[in-house]
DNA sequence: CTTGGAATGTCAACAAGGCTGACGTAATGT
DNA sequence: ACATTACGTCAGCCTTGTTGACATTCCAAG
C-alpha cells in the first residue's frame, strides 16, 4: 500500500503557479494509494465468484482476455504484456489448452512459435467474465461522469511503467 | 480482466440525453480495464522490489500500511480492512511481530483483544515502502493534472464493494 | 554444411499467500 | 452457568508466482 502517518512534515513541493496542489500532500496521496486498493478489489470481485466455480484463477481470466484481444498471438508476446515467467504462463495455458477453451498452433514461418486461439468456448467463458467486470465498471463510469472518467484514465495511464504503457497503447492502436 | 473482442454487437444502452456516451461503450470499458491491470502493477512496483530484498511481500506491507493509519487497531478490525482470513493475516503479523516491526499489546477494557502498533523500525519501514509507492503516485498526479485526479478518486470510489466504500470513507475521516 | 548459440516452449520443484476446517483459551455477555 | 466473541494455531489445500534443467527449432558464422 502507501502510507504517510505523521501529519507533522508536509513533504510536499511548494505550489507550482499560485495553486494549493492540495492533490499532492502526502495525505491526498496516501488516500489515493487505499483508493486503489479498495477499487482493485472490487474490480476483480465479480469475474472471481466466476472463476472460483471452475476451479479457475485470475490468471486464467487474463490469459483469456489478452488471448481474446490479439488473437494468434505467440506466447512470448503475451509474456510481455502479463508481466510473468513463461513457466507460469504456461500451466495456465496448458489447463486451458487441456479444456478445450485455447488453441494452440505451431507457427508456420516460424516452427518454435506457438499461436493462440480462443475456441468457441473460450470465447464464451470470456465474455461471461468480462460482461461481470464490465457492469461493474460501465456502473461506476456512469455515476462519475464523462469527465471523471478521462480523469482516471489520465492518472492510470500516468502510473504505469514506461514499457506497460507501450503495451497498453499498442493494445489500443491494435483494436482501434 | 474484461473483454470485448468482437466489435459487431454494440453492447451499449441508448444515448440518455442527446449525448454519445462514447466513454460506455464496451471498447472503452475494455481499454479501461486493462489501464487498470497495467496501472496496479505499475502501483505495486516500487513497494514490491523493496520488499523483495527483505523477504517480505505485499501483504507485510499492506499490513504495516493499515497499522500505520490507525494506531491500536484490532486484529478483527485489520480482518475486515484487509478482506483476508485471520490464518492468512495471523502468518504475516506473526512474523512483523517477532522480527520487531509490529507491537500487539492486550487490551485494557477488553483483555481479548490485541492493539497492534508500529515499533520505531516498523515506522521506518512502513516510511520506505509508503515514499517509493508515493513517488509514482505524485509524479502521475502531477502529470495528469488536478481535474484528472479527481476524476481518478471518483472513479475509483465508485467501483469499490458498497462494503469496502464505508471502510475507505471511515479511514479518511478518521485521519481528517 | 555444420555447428554453436539464441529463441521458444515444457517439465519439475519450491515459496508466498490466499483458503477451509478444527480446536484451544481466555474474556465477555446473557 | 453457558453461549459467544476474539484471538491464536495446526494441518492441509489451491493458485500463481519463482528458478533450474532441458528439448526443439532456427539462424548465422565458420
Amino acid at each position: 500500500m502507501a502510507e504517510g502517518d505523521r501529519r507533522l512534515e508536509p513533504r510536499m513541493r511548494a505550489p507550482a503557479s499560485g495553486e494549493t496542489l492540495l492533490y499532492l500532500t502526502d495525505e491526498q496521496l496516501r488516500q489515493g494509494a487505499e483508493a486503489m486498493f479498495f477499487a482493485y478489489r472490487g474490480f476483480t470481485a465479480d469475474p472471481d465468484r466466476i472463476l472460483a466455480t471452475l476451479s479457475y484463477g485470475r490468471a486464467h481470466h487474463r490469459a483469456l482476455h489478452f488471448i481474446n484481444g490479439a488473437p494468434g498471438t505467440t506466447v512470448n508476446n503475451l509474456l510481455a504484456t502479463l508481466g510473468v515467467t513463461k513457466q507460469s504462463l504456461n500451466r495456465v495455458l496448458r489447463t486451458l489448452i487441456e479444456d478445450g477453451l485455447v488453441e494452440s498452433r505451431v507457427g508456420r514461418v516460424d516452427k518454435r512459435e506457438r499461436h493462440l486461439f480462443l475456441t468457441e468456448e473460450g470465447k464464451a467463458l470470456e465474455r461471461e467474465l468480462g460482461d461481470a467486470q464490465r457492469a461493474r465498471m460501465r456502473a461506476a463510469y456512469k455515476q462519475a461522469g464523462p469527465e471523471a472518467v478521462a480523469g482516471f484514465r489520465r492518472v492510470l495511464e500516468a502510473m504505469m511503467d514506461p514499457d506497460m504503457r507501450r503495451q497498453y497503447q499498442s493494445l489500443r492502436e491494435g483494436r482501434g
